[in-house]
DNA sequence: GATGTGACGAAAG
DNA sequence: TCTTTCGCCACAT
C-alpha cells in the first residue's frame, strides 16, 4: 500500500463530529513530519471526493484554508456539532487520534 | 542549483 | 496567547 493510500484509509477514519491535525494525520499514515505533504496532497483532492478532507486542521485547532473554502470547511465541521471560539477548535474536546502509539 | 511558496509544526520569547 | 523563527518537504520558477 503507497503512502496516499495510507493517507487516504487514515483520514477516512477520522469520525463525524472529530477533528484531527495534519501532522497527527500524517503520522497514523506512516510518516511523520510531513503535515505539509498532507496538506499538499489535500489541496488536490477532487472536489467530488467522498472524504472527510473538512476534519483536518492544522495544530493550533485553526482552519488552513483561506477565505471561502475556510468558511465552508468550518460550515461543515459546525454541521457536525463542532463548536468554534474566536476562530478555533478545542482539540482536546474535539480532537481525534492526535498523539497516536508509535508502534 | 538557488529560491520562493504552501490546507504544517514546534519551540522560544 | 500572540508573533517570530526555524525545521520540514514537494514543486514551480
Amino acid at each position: 500500500m503507497g503512502p496516499e493510500s495510507a493517507l487516504y484509509l487514515a483520514i477516512s477514519q477520522v469520525p463525524s463530529g472529530r477533528v484531527c491535525t495534519y501532522g497527527a494525520i500524517a503520522r497514523l499514515a506512516g510518516l511523520p513530519n510531513r503535515a505539509r505533504w498532507v496538506g499538499r496532497i489535500l489541496s488536490r483532492l477532487p472536489q467530488d471526493s467522498t472524504l472527510p478532507w473538512h476534519r483536518i486542521i492544522n495544530s493550533q485547532g485553526r482552519i488552513s484554508l483561506p477565505g471561502e473554502r475556510g468558511s465552508f470547511q468550518r460550515q461543515r465541521l459546525e454541521q457536525e456539532g463542532i463548536t468554534f471560539r474566536n476562530d478555533r477548535v478545542n482539540l482536546r474536546q474535539f480532537g481525534w487520534n492526535l498523539h497516536p502509539p508509535s508502534n
